[in-house]
RNA sequence: CGAGGUGUGGCUCAGUUUGGUAGAGUACUACGUUCGGGACGUAGGGGCCGCAGGUUCAAAUCCUGUCACCUCGACCA
């Protein structure tokens, strides 16, 4: 086990060191590990079980929400991938190539998926073909290869694991209705199990992906004031279905292109959990998806009938479905504090021969730094409100605050600058609309449109850079 | 791709100016003492000094080339 674990920098030190701060934590939490294949990771044990627990959640709602799971293949011919101009133009410069096959070259060159769009297209043409085969949802989860040039752990990385979900309806209101409905199944997931505060809106044209109509987003706020794309919902129209032949026989025997849907949230959540959440100790989990919610460090745990205690505490809280570890390795309680600090476990059971004289233990809460001393015959059910609705709550709260306390609100470019001043940050400001408009804004204050949120406010009724009638208020932000 | 920086035990680095036995801290292994916030002692193992050439009696150090990685700028879940 090493044992080398300080944050080399603090996050008190934001602007400069945010960086360093964030891949140490990734590192020193032992999430991931650098490879040799440039901007591809090693995603260890305790980072993936992470993942595994955001999969298991999403998954359930999935199937709930009435969607199959599917494997599509890994490769995309690039005839294929050329048939949808828009796709073809967002996606070409970052598709990573097969140009052979053993020796043999290829006569059509295979680009490994960067998304799936077009070949869930070429399996609907296959098998849509009366209004009685729509709607189809599917989801798959896979990884998928986009060649960036720069990368950082989870928030981008050149392959990533990730979910997309991918629906075919007969009519246009269906296919929106179902953009929105998984939007919003993403939108809880974050502020319930990730504990998470997130803006549901939709992005600027200029901003959406390549192919779809409208793309629907949730934007956070992380620590250092950035703003994170956490995931997305795109509504396509009949587009792809056009581009790729994809026909039903309606009721009334007229044959009509269906509508798409895709949607998707990856690893990069990881991240936002990580920038959102963490502090000076490390990583702080959420219960929802943290790989262990408890652990018991034993104190003096060589005296008589300590190891014994502390094995009982742990038979009784795993019985209470709690995931709890009991480190009873030669490790200092110190380090052990430590340890599970920086690897962001959300509650730390203490106990130790005092404590057993007493019949009690010691209970840390992780976000917060907070000590209670708990009877033992309490402990079970006191863990459990724990991790299932104060610690959730409280790190919400805790997060809901410090976006609050970076969210400006703005009606002229000066006062964007000013407000920015005091550190980067949301920015709420009216729009006219013009690409132009959002343009100027990114040129002179350095933020960049993040969403049209669903929840509306009336700032004012001038556009904050040309000073036309505004349209819409808009939330921008430095993205990552 | 444009600018800057760094390559030395697993990790963080010193040593390079002025060439002369390969260093420290930490981690690792063993034993003992410890244990309520990263314990201590003793002993031990571990290096083609990024790679390839060159200069020299002698190169981590000087010269040439090369590769890799990091930071900052444009694009991106």
């Amino acid at each position: 086990m090493a044992k080398d674990k300080k944050l080399v920098s603090e996050i008190t030190s934001m602007d400069e060191d945010f960086a360093q701060w964030y891949t140490d934590i990734c590192k020193k939490a032992e999430l991931i590990e650098y490879t040799s294949v440039k901007g591809c990771m090693v995603i260890r044990p305790y980072g993936y079980a992470i993942w595994e627990n955001m999969q298991r959640i999403l998954d359930t709602t999935f199937k709930e929400t009435g969607h199959e799971n599917v494997c599509m293949p890994m490769f995309i011919p690039e005839s294929l991938l050329q048939k949808e101009k828009d796709h073809v133009e967002g996606f070409a410069p970052e598709v990573a190539w097969v140009t052979h096959g053993g020796n043999e070259k290829l006569e059509d060159r295979l680009c490994v998926r960067p998304t799936s769009e077009t070949l869930f297209c070429e399996h609907y043409a296959n098998i849509v073909h009366s209004y009685r085969d729509l709607p189809k949802l599917y989801n798959q989860w896979v990884s998928v290869v986009r060649w960036e040039k720069t990368t950082r752990p989870f928030l981008r990385s050149r392959e990533f694991l990730w979910q997309e979900g991918h629906t075919i309806h007969a009519t246009a209101e269906e296919a929106i209705e179902e953009t929105e409905r998984m939007l919003n199944v993403y939108a809880d997931f974050c502020e319930k199990s990730l504990a998470m505060p997130v803006i549901k809106g939709k992005k600027t044209e200029s901003d959406k992906f390549a192919g779809a109509v409208s793309t629907y987003a949730i934007e956070a706020l992380m620590h250092d004031g950035k703003a994170l794309q956490a995931g997305t919902s795109h509504y396509f129209g009949d587009g792809f279905a056009k581009a790729f032949g994809i026909e039903y026989t309606d009721k009334e025997n007229k044959r009509v292109n269906p509508h798409q849907t895709s949607w998707g949230v990856t690893t990069r959540l990881i991240g936002a959990v990580i920038m959102t959440h963490g502090d000076n100790s490390g990583l702080v989990l959420p219960p929802a998806v943290a790989p262990v919610q408890a652990v018991i460090v034993p104190i003096a745990q060589h005296k008589e009938g300590v190891l014994e205690k502390a094995n009982e505490l742990l038979d009784e809280l795993k019985a209470a479905g709690i995931r709890v570890k009991l480190d009873d390795s030669e490790n200092s309680p110190g380090w052990k504090f430590a340890e599970y600090e920086m690897k962001g476990v959300p509650v730390r059971i203490e106990i130790g021969p005092r404590d057993i004289e007493e019949n009690q233990c010691i209970v840390a809460v992780r976000y917060n730094g907070e000590k209670k001393t708990v009877l033992l015959g309490d402990l079970a059910v006191y863990v459990k409100a724990l991790l299932e609705k104060e610690i959730p709550e409280g790190m919400f709260n805790k997060a809901a605050e410090n976006r609050a306390n970076r969210t400006y609100a703005c009606t002229t470019i000066e006062e964007i600058n000013k407000s920015l001043e005091k550190g980067d940050g949301f920015v709420k400001a009216m729009w006219c609309g013009e690409e132009a408009c959002e343009d100027e804004v990114k040129e002179k204050t350095g933020v960049g449109s993040r969403c049209i949120p669903f929840e509306q406010e009336q700032l004012s009724d001038k556009c904050v850079c040309c000073g036309k009638p505004a349209k819409c208020m808009v939330y921008w932000g430095k993205a990552y």
